[in-house]
DNA sequence: TCGAAAAATGGGAACGTTCCCTATTTAACT
DNA sequence: AGTTAAATAGGGAACGTTCCCATTTTTCGA
């Protein structure tokens, strides 16, 4: 099979501690030992094994990403798609391996993460406290993506959702609308409910009215929903002229459902999303959006982790929490 | 830290070899025994090492995919979005772990790969046999999952690309077209390209007489360089009343394009794609197009992989090569 | 040229498993 | 009860590294 450390040191005549002081450049050698050591590794075409150095190390150089989430294949759900190839892009390029893993996939995810004995976790969306402290009570470092509550004393990375919300609402307002929507997903799951806060705030600062008709809650975030919705705003006496949906996926559902009803957008409502994804730049008409950075947040959840990583002991000195600016974008559909 | 074999023994009261049959239901023990060690286990919230296990076994429970394509950050490309999904679904549920490699993150893949000792690879897309048999010849079992060229005595699972575009153009002519374009990237690079050489029979088992006015070729797979392609075509002094894109971001950029100059899909010109990726039936119109039925094309690619990493030796006894049938999908674009 | 300090090297334990081989216990049959 | 076979248990090497500690070699100043 492959070359060893042990192989090197007999062909290159020294002790496979000499090799592997070479090999690691940690700790004294000699030039010459160094040349006969590089030389037979390169002869041998010697690979290290990362599995032996784990052994001893205790360090895998892996971590685990897992998304807590309802929703079918998350890989492919068009939010996170983005955050997990920034997420595995950043990893990669600093020497580290990524293991995704979803709730659905697996019974106990923390039972097989710590079998792969990774590094560090990041965990993204609806945790709770006790997920948070089984991994670290295993000394394990915890990042959160995005957390649905709030856990005290954790690391995470979260984007400015009031702000985004804020936002989208003071643009609707400027742009003359008064009566406005609202939709979500996950009502009751969400103890940090920002997107819906900044609408009620938004509009008692305008001094509008809060009306609980306008207000639509659906049980999962997906298009199909997105046009349950539409549905529901329809059968009111008088539709909203603008609707706020806290997720693209809605929006985009929203619009479809208001064609086919034969409503033109942003004519005779106008909608405005959030997330941005991919799809809201592509449908037509294009989404007015309240854009999430999500390659940023999953770079930046991994260098975070990384610093927790390498801070062995007292990870607490290295909380860092991080909430992203958003940006509205304004396309076609308001 | 963590429990190990070793505690379990001594407090069990057995040795560390007993503790390991009972854990692994490997070998002989009595009952009285495995009472002991299972409840000592339990007791000590035991998570066995697969680490330490790998280390003996020469088994990681790793498998990596691995992208050699062009294309900017892989996961997120559409058509491969699914694919990623449905692989590390088959193999998470099969207790494997699955790191994602794409060409241009790493200097070297090779490498990377073969110091994280994983079990098996899957090679997608713009591969070579040199590539392949790198990975061969550490006697690490290949599956290689739509490649760009044929090599020999290699499974694979691709779909059945000939057949599929033969199926989309009798469509088009079924609808009475007979002046087709066609547009696809990455020329050079497939050695197989059936989608290609199924438009040009199709013309001529039709008796329709070959324009090379009507093919384009773009260096690059996007909605951007689908614009072009429309841009192109619209510079003929007459348009072809139909279009067969060999990709289906190619054919939406191309309906934008079509669509912002005015044309009307399907009136004025008809389209068909290939792969039938998620914005194909989002986007409007709907895009006909040829579907890839991608998540099996995950699901068997781990499948095969897992049957091969499990008959040590001889490989070559359990080759298997797939082609899955593809289906005519028709929307609103034709 | 000698001695001490510095530099380089080597030996071996450790990481947590598995698995082979041997030793012990138990069972079974005369 | 005695012999043998079968069942169970234990000891220890091995996997490929790292790293500590002891030993050897080199360097350099007096």
């Amino acid at each position: 099979m492959g070359a060893t450390i042990k192989d090197i040191a007999k062909i290159a005549g020294v002790s496979k501690s000499t090799v592997s002081r070479v090999l690691s450049n940690n700790g004294k050698y000699s030039n010459q030992a160094k040349e006969k050591v590089l030389k037979v590794a390169k002869e041998l075409n010697y690979q290290p094994n990362e599995i032996a150095k784990a052994m001893v190390t205790r360090k895998t150089g892996n971590i685990a990403f897992v998304i807590y989430h309802k929703i079918k294949p998350v890989i492919t759900y068009p939010f996170f798609t983005p955050i997990i190839s920034s997420l595995i892009e950043t990893a990669t390029n600093n020497n580290y391996g990524v293991f995704v893993f979803t709730e659905r996939d697996i019974n106990d995810p923390f039972k097989t993460i710590h079998e792969k004995r990774v590094d560090g976790v990041i965990l993204a969306s609806r945790i709770n406290a006790e997920i948070v402290e089984a991994f670290k009570s295993q000394n394990i470092p915890v990042m959160l993506l995005n957390p649905f509550v709030e856990i005290e004393n954790t690391s995470y990375v979260e984007s400015d959702e009031y702000s985004g919300s804020m936002d989208a609402m003071q643009y609707l307002f400027q742009k003359g609308h008064r009566r406005i929507g609202f939709v979500q997903g996950f009502w009751k799951e969400r103890y940090i409910n920002d997107r819906y806060s900044a609408y009620k705030d938004a509009l008692m600062q305008k001094g509008i009215e809060f009306d609980e008709n306008l207000v639509i809650e659906v049980d999962e975030v997906s298009m199909e929903t997105g046009r349950n919705a539409a549905d529901a705003f329809m059968r009111l006496s008088e539709l909203p002229s603008a609707i706020f949906a806290a997720s693209d996926l809605l929006a985009i559902g929203m619009m479809k459902q208001f064609k086919k009803s034969g409503f033109s957008i942003p004519k005779d409502i106008a909608i405005v999303g959030f997330d941005d994804i991919e799809m809201a730049s592509i449908y037509e008409p294009a989404l007015t959006t309240v854009r999430v950075n999500k390659e940023l947040m999953g770079e930046l959840a991994v260098r975070q982790l990384i610093l927790m990583m390498n801070m062995d002991e007292d990870q607490s000195q290295c909380k860092k929490q991080i909430t992203l600016p958003t940006s509205l974008v304004v396309r076609d559909s308001t």
